[in-house]
DNA sequence: GCAATAGTTTTCGTATACGATTTCGTACTC
DNA sequence: GAGTACGAAATCGTATACGAAAACTATTGC
């Protein structure tokens, strides 16, 4: 995979995307005290480009800011894993709707392909690739998405998704089967140049199936 | 000493409120440069909180940021404006789904009181208000939304769309009537009850055809 | 008169420093 | 032993200072 080698722009940019990709990865989980002074010696850099970039994550729902307190990771509670949930089935349905008219043949091709990855993962049990597959697969339907503005909060919603992987995000093998099946009766909407509203719709409710098993696992 | 009342919160926090209300109440019109240490002196704290504020502000789309040129006020670009309507029917539409059920008669009335309000205005020809009420009418639509995540996006949607008025915003007389007409019908499906599909349709629809009264306006 | 270039000014970017606030630990009182 | 008060340490918040990059201006050469 893509590394982060580049060391983009200034320094600023740099401790932004650098605690970006620590939270989403996992580094910093859900809770974690973020210490200014801390994250600016471990990047090398002073205080004032990491506030800022602290400032930005906040905007973006990351990090949670308390006066005088400190930062944290944001988003333990399952009330808020409900609400992102929620949030992206509509942004990300909205985006899949507007991009399946621009998804080419290769494009559907290309996420088959992944799918079929995915269902092969079911017999090996591999959730972590599973997960990162279904990323992939998800990334194909809604990149061609026109509007940017949509395209940046599907973006948003999968980082806050990946944020709370650790607390929450959880692989639930009786749900995976249905939800690969869903993804192919979705590519054959697309292939068959379905209207947007029927794709919208099948797409919300492949990502409300998925937040049901979750929260009947949780329940357990 | 009538200083400026309201010391609300940290410098960062206070010029973080004060250039986003110039932003949206177009003090500061799109494409206007935004000087750092002008509005540190303006507000009377130095260039460190200013540079966090815009940060900010970045992040949710209302400034653009270039290293070492500075920050404009976003959004000139009529396609910018296309998107950002479409992006706003969608959250907007959402959230007022997930509020109708919530929305007690008290609301509805309210509501009504201010569309009709709004139909005086058409007599009188007062865009300004109109305008006003307009958001008004809409605020009693989706403020009851349970996901604060969906309700944050119709803010900074509406946010935008006051940032972009002075230059693509426009009242269309022609489309005033309609939209008067469609917010009542709005208001028996919610009292209806009327099921959530139906009420985010409808919600949408009136969003895309101001959208295309603009845009028929703007090509003539 | 125009274009290229060198010098000046403006403005951004970040390190450092210090005051303000919170938090945490310890001692004291009831 | 529990609760409170006080002091020390940690951490945040912002002003200032200075280096770096870009934008602007004036001068020179053609």
């Amino acid at each position: 995979m893509t590394e982060t080698v580049i060391a983009a722009g200034s320094k600023s940019e740099q401790a932004y995307a650098a605690v970006k990709a620590r939270i989403v990865d996992g580094t910093y989980s859900p809770g974690y005290r973020l210490v200014l002074a801390k994250i600016a010696e471990d990047l090398g850099v002073s205080v004032v480009p990491v506030r800022e970039a602290i400032r930005r994550l906040e905007a973006e729902g990351l990090v949670k800011f308390e006066r005088n307190v400190g930062a944290t990771v944001s988003g333990i509670d399952p009330t808020e894993f409900l609400y992102t949930m929620q949030t992206l089935s509509i942004v990300e349905g909205a985006a899949t709707a507007l991009s399946a008219p621009l998804i080419g043949a290769a494009d559907v091709a290309r996420a088959r392909a992944v799918n079929e990855e995915m269902r092969d993962c079911l017999q090996h049990f591999d959730p972590v690739r599973f997960t990162r597959l279904n990323q992939d697969f998800h990334s194909v339907l809604f990149e061609h998405c026109p509007n940017p503005h949509i395209l940046d909060l599907v973006h948003r919603g999968w980082n806050r998704l990946a944020s709370l992987r650790s607390s929450t995000f959880r692989f639930v093998p009786g749900r995976a089967h249905d939800s690969v099946d869903e993804h192919e009766a979705l590519l054959k909407l697309i292939e068959t140049g379905a209207d947007a509203d029927t794709i919208e719709k099948a797409a919300r409710l492949h990502r409300s199936a998925t937040l049901d098993a979750y929260l009947a696992q949780t329940k357990q």
